[in-house]
DNA sequence: GTGGCTGTGTGCACCCGTTCACAAAGTCAC
DNA sequence: GTGACTTTGTGAACGGGTGCACACAGCCAC
């Protein structure tokens, strides 16, 4: 596994995060190394996966040792983009979209709340957590002058389409989802979605079968 | 695929609910029937793939016209579990346990809040639509007299592992994690995980790759 | 009834991801 | 320096999921 530019699958992807915020909470406690068996037990899931998983970072392990925390921590941060800010968009400022700009883990791990957008004229212009409110149709400009990359979709499923779409042409090309709706958008678009309805039926399902085998989480086992 | 016990893919039983949701819409307008082709499409997955994952739950389909959209409805929602209600505990009223108390989309979807736990004395005792806040102490005997069966945990991080012990303690086996910590617990519950944080950091790879392959969600392709 | 058409149900080949197992690399004690 | 020990990095086998392709079931028109 030489240099060149290696093509990281999208399971592992899914995961490196999970595998950062572990690194995280390592290095605060100043633990200097970590082994792949520790990691994949912080992390809940196979040794041998974490090692495959790494090793499409770059062959930063050493045998008999483990991996530097601090050094590892960098080198994730920098694949997944983290060494920068990404601000963000939330897009309906109702119950959900309320606690996630009141919540600070966002910013506090590089996206900042940059700007938050309703149609409703009592919500316009009403401040949450230090940030205005403004109108969807201001979309262009505050995505242009606060650099926001992610748009947050918390809005009613009715109008997640076109939310999407205004999206897309203000120049975001990342959306989260949280509405119940499936997204039509260029595929050139990144889309994630979470459905909290979808994860309790799923939920349900496995409960109906007395206790059918331990689910799996988005990406994979969870514990 | 005669009349015998199917085992559900766990990849199946992750889209179920998003055809489900597809159905009650058709449903809504009366379409009487449907082809896979055009589920697919709403769904936003391939046509084999709508057929495959129905064909799990029976030959509902009749060839040459679709599925019926009523009866799949009900059997589907039968398959799922989805034919009693199951009551929810939401741990940790914050940002978020307020706003998910507060949504009316799960209590619509046959997930109630049976009952709300926190363990500040300031919110012990307050009302949120309609559901009195009680004590986290207080769970064995709410789970008991409400008939929950699902946990939602909404606490900071560090309370999760310690509430979510006290959830499988007092009965609960299901569990919906929003706290970005990996849970320890007897492999009989089930759990699942929705780390919002992960979502982004997800987007944001894939962003910095100067727009990668769209990226897929939690179950797949997402459109 | 017959023929034509539409759309299901599924066999099959392929691909991605997981896991095992082990050689090689590196550390450390002496 | 040598040897024992630890842990990585990866080849290879396996398993599950996806999507193509098509046989054939059921409907409709006449
Ligand atoms: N609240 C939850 O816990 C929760 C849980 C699961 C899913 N969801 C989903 O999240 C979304 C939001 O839920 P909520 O409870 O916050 O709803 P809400 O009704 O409280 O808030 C929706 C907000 O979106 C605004 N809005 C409406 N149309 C808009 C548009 N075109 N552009 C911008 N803003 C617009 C409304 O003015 C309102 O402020 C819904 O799709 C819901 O299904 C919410
Ligand atoms: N708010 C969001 O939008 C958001 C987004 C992503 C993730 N999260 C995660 O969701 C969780 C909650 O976030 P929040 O913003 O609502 O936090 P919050 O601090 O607003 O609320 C946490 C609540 O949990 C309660 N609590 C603390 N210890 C508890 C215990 N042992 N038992 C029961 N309740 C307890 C607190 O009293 C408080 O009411 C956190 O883990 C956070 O990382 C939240």
């Amino acid at each position: 596994m030489s240099e060149q530019e290696r093509r990281i699958p999208e399971a592992t992807v899914a995961r490196l995060p999970v595998y950062l915020r572990c690194l995280v909470e390592l290095a605060d406690e100043r633990t200097p190394t970590i082994s792949s068996e520790r990691l994949a037990d912080m992390a809940g899931v196979n040794a041998a996966k974490v090692r495959k998983d790494l090793s499409y970072l770059g062959s930063y392990g050493t045998r008999g040792v483990g991996y530097d925390v601090e050094f590892l921590l960098y080198q994730m941060s920098r694949e997944l983009g983290l060494t920068q800010d990404w601000p963000v968009v939330v897009a309906g400022v109702g119950n959900l979209g309320q606690a996630l700009a009141n919540y600070g883990g966002f910013t506090d791990r590089g996206f900042p709340v940059g700007a938050l957008v309703d149609v409703d004229p009592d919500k316009v212009g009403t401040s949450i957590a230090g940030v205005i409110v403004r109108h969807l149709d201001e979309l262009p400009e505050l995505v242009a002058s606060k650099g926001i990359a992610i748009g947050i979709i918390a809005t009613p499923p009715t109008a997640a389409q076109s939310v999407a779409e205004k999206m897309v042409e203000a120049g975001i090309g990342s959306i989260l989802n949280f509405s119940p709706s499936v997204l039509g958008l260029d595929p050139e678009v990144s889309v994630r979605k979470v459905d909290l309805a979808v994860e309790l039926q799923i939920l349900s399902f496995y409960r109906r079968r007395a206790d059918g085998p331990a689910s799996l989480g988005p990406d994979g086992p969870q514990r």
